[in-house]
RNA sequence: UGGCCUAUAGUGUAACGGUAGCACAUCAGAUUUUGGUUCUGCCUGUCGAGGUUCGAAUCCUUGUAGGCCAACCA
């Protein structure tokens, strides 16, 4: 029996559990913790934003709380309904479901009376300046800056001001609100900065309301207070913008949410920011923003990762505040570790090479019985037709073979998976000597399950029926890019793209039951590696993406 | 040349002044009707220099390296 002090040797938490620990040790939030993943809807979900997600629901699940979901929708130009649907899908898909789902949007009249009250007790201005003059005012890191000449109005000028801008009077840039605090700060950040700003442009739910949007600091600390978000958590860049949440809140006099920041998570041979994401799909360089190979949510799920696979990587690589560039081996071996526990094992021949067996029946053959799961034996078996003419991999064949090599190759036998042992008697090869056809005769007292034949065969390779396995189209995806961190690198990062990070096979064979298979289904292909059908399958020609290899241990032997 | 954040095996992350662990990766071996799975073992680490202390990865000083901040983006 493990005891709670085991427990929580075995379990190591990061700083932010610490911290949650010590406020519920103190009853600070005696309501329960409450947090947020508060996206942008401009674009798609990816992998980064999977490990926020798991982190901030995560951490409310553990601790018993709750996360909101809330779009940080507070620039129209930007945003869309399209990424709204998807991102809310997204987070359903890997495994939560939100508290509540909010819309900074939804807070935009309380925001301008925060804003109203802001200007009320002093603390804000109406500025005139250009976006130019306002940057030259802004002085340098080491520099202080210059206070705007319009710093001084009064507060009945301010709200005039505010109030018309709102009411769409002015022109678009020509006027922002700012907060009145110190342009000699140290940290930049607190040197006036623009709380709203005009735009004219429709809002993906607001409409046409408003003219004038909030910023991020004036609108996300608020959001939080306004939700009773207790721990609102993000990224290290916002580190210098956590004196201003502070300062929001403080002039306000509103409930005091706080913020807390951790090191974003990096994945080795991906890109993520959104600009080069935008170029792969608009170049062509993928298919789409789900192609297998992006990071993106919808991708990994189409390529076959599953959603508890992503959680555990998550969990695994944990939290902290250093820069980081996680291998993707880890994520790899989280997917493989998941797959292997669930995937229904299949036969699937990638490159065929017809084998005849010379002394077996002619004809329709046998059915022989195989099991769908070696890890799960509540998964059954199924009838494996086996004839005379079977298709095996023209790589488990060599004629003059290295010497590991311990598959087939003339005068040697292989087992032939959940079948009989088979020996190469002879090789027909076409006019420029590549081997097209193997002659070969089976042991009959080898048969699977009761094999008496005393032969042992130093390998067992995957083969399909040559009569009635179907074709089918599969793709091989490997990582996207040849760098382990091509945001990094001084070249053009689509200079590092991987050429043979997709490789089609036109006409795979397939052991028959494949055909059955359903988008989301999770296949092992035997020795091959995880794979799963694609929506482009259609019932005459499925399609099936190749999610990840079988470690394999020939490959790395060969180099 | 300002302010802030960070520095532990190849990678990621623990150790909360008291034996530097774990996972992945790598390598070696056992098992195996998947060269998969499973199991066992090996190798490798506290950025540097001072200081405090019986004792420092941990606290202090300083240096070095990396990151963030001068968008009407978030």
């Amino acid at each position: 029996m493990t005891t709670e002090i085991e427990k929580e040797k075995t379990e190591t938490s990061n700083f932010l559990e610490e911290i949650i620990e010590a406020h519920i040790a103190e009853g600070r939030y005696p309501g329960g913790i409450l947090t947020r993943f508060p996206p942008e809807p401009n674009g798609y979900l990816h992998v980064g934003h999977a490990t926020s997600i798991c982190l901030n629901f995560g951490l409310a699940q553990k601790y018993g709380g709750k996360c909101n979901l809330r779009y940080d929708d507070t620039n129209p130009v930007t945003e869309e309904t399209e990424y709204v649907d998807s991102i809310l899908a997204d987070v359903r898909w890997l495994g939560f479901e939100p508290a509540g789902i909010f819309y900074a949007s939804d807070y935009f009249q309380q925001l301008y009376d925060y804003a109203i009250d802001l200007i009320k007790k002093g603390h804000a201005y109406v500025d005139d300046s250009t976006a130019e003059e306002i940057a030259a005012m802004k002085g340098t890191p080491t520099e202080p800056g210059k206070d705007s000449p319009y710093r001084s109005r009064s507060v009945e000028e301010n709200l005039d001001l505010f109030q018309r801008m709102r009411a769409g009077e002015f022109a678009e840039g020509s006027k922002t609100l700012r907060a009145k605090i110190d342009m000699a700060s140290p940290n930049m950040i607190m040197r006036d900065p623009l709380l709203y700003r005009i735009k004219f442009a429709h809002h993906h739910r607001s409409g046409d309301d408003w003219c004038i949007y909030p910023m991020y600091d004036w609108a996300h600390g608020q959001s939080d207070s306004i939700e009773g978000i207790t721990h609102s958590i993000c990224t290290l860049e916002f580190v210098p913008h956590r004196e201003l949440y502070d300062w929001c809140i403080e002039k306000l006099g509103i409930w005091p949410s706080k913020q807390y920041e951790f090191a974003r998570r990096n994945l080795s041979y991906t890109v993520v920011s959104k600009r080069k994401l935008l170029k792969l799909v608009n170049e062509g360089h993928v298919a789409g923003w789900d192609d297998p190979r992006m990071p993106t949510i919808s991708a990994m799920r189409r390529r076959g990762y599953t959603a508890l696979a992503i959680r555990d990587w998550a969990k695994r690589i944990g939290i902290a505040k250093r820069e980081n560039l996680v291998d993707l081996s880890l994520l790899e071996f989280c997917v493989r570790e998941d797959l292997n526990r669930l995937a229904t094992r299949a036969m699937a021949v990638l490159d065929p090479l017809k084998v005849v067996i010379t002394n077996y029946p002619d004809g329709p053959g046998e059915l022989m019985e195989i099991e769908n799961n070696p890890e799960d034996p509540s998964a059954g078996s199924r009838k494996l037709p086996f004839s005379n003419q079977i298709w095996i991999e023209q790589e488990d064949f060599m004629e003059n073979p290295p010497p590991k090599f311990f598959r087939l190759s003339p005068g040697t036998m292989a087992r032939l998976k959940g079948a009989y042992i088979i020996q190469c008697d002879e090789v027909v090869k076409d006019a420029e000597g590549k081997p097209v056809e193997l002659r070969c005769t089976y042991f009959p007292d080898s048969r699977s399950g009761s094999d008496t034949s005393g032969l042992k065969p130093k390998t067992t390779i995957h083969w399909v029926c040559g009569r009635c396995s179907i074709p089918g189209e599969v793709r091989l995806y490997d990582r996207l890019f040849t760098v382990e961190d091509p945001a990094n690198d001084e070249r053009e990062f689509l200079e590092l793209i991987n050429p043979d990070s997709l490789k089609v096979v036109p006409n795979a064979m397939l052991e028959a039951s494949l055909a059955d298979g359903k988008v989301g289904d999770k296949f092992q292909f035997l020795r091959l590696g995880y794979f799963t059908p694609d929506p482009d399958s259609t019932p005459e020609r499925p399609v099936f993406n190749r999610t990840v290899t079988l470690k394999d241990a020939w490959a790395k032997a060969k180099g």
